[in-house]
DNA sequence: TTGACGTATGCCGATATGGGAATACGATGG
DNA sequence: CCATCGTATTCCCATATCGGCATACGTCAA
């Protein structure tokens, strides 16, 4: 075992919502409970496809299932995001802060090459 | 070209954030710029590993480099945080909102398995 | 110019991923 | 019990990572 790519999408949370269709799935089911398929047409995608993401978000605990007879309906639970938010958050003040501010540290060396 | 492995860490901030040591050279840098050697040492890393991870921040603009004499310095731009942070704000009333609240489309489904 | 230092790249191996297609599974209705 | 609908899983492929290692590159000092 030499080289590992990457923290596995199915335990971190950040890396689930690295996959933009994953994300658009988390939005729709802001409006409420949905089967796969339905899902699935929505957003353009197989539904074989859609079942893989939702499991990626369901091993994440971003998404609860329960079984409605033939279906199963696949619900939010965003409780998962609110790290990432909050990760997010403290970078606010850098954002917020102009750049010329933020480079303090580059005050006494003025002029320098500035890359790409 | 059949199966694509996911959008390029290299062109997406969800994707680039996704990894946890480019996740902590982020947190580092909001102290201040700093060389490659002194986050790869920090960080217990390569010095190459360290500057592939800031290569990809780079790439979408999380970071800015400028050469000062040998040294080349990295610094924190935060600007492309913000997305993510709203993003993830959407979801905001969503865990705040208690699971049985949240549910109200289950109501009249009372008392179904619930999976996992 | 030649070193030396700091840093970026290239290459390799092991692994993970996403999509497509086919198929297995589960539950319900007859 | 069987057919059917809805969904999950498996296989396969092409690609993308990540880490280690060696090495190329760039800048400054002497």
């Amino acid at each position: 075992m030499a080289g590992m790519a990457r923290a596995a999408t199915t335990s971190d949370v950040f890396n689930a919502i690295a996959e933009p269709q994953r994300r658009e799935i988390l939005v729709l089911l802001r409006a409420g409970e949905r089967p796969v398929t339905d899902l699935a047409q929505e957003l353009g995608m197989s539904q074989p496809g859609a079942s893989k993401h939702l499991r990626v978000l369901r091993e994440v605990g971003l998404v609860r299932v329960r079984g409605v007879g033939k279906q199963r309906l696949y619900g939010l639970d965003a409780r998962g995001l609110r790290p990432v938010h909050e990760w997010a958050g403290g970078f606010e003040r850098f954002w917020n802060e102009s750049f010329d501010r933020l480079d303090t540290y580059v005050q006494d060396l003025k002029q320098t090459r500035q890359e790409e």
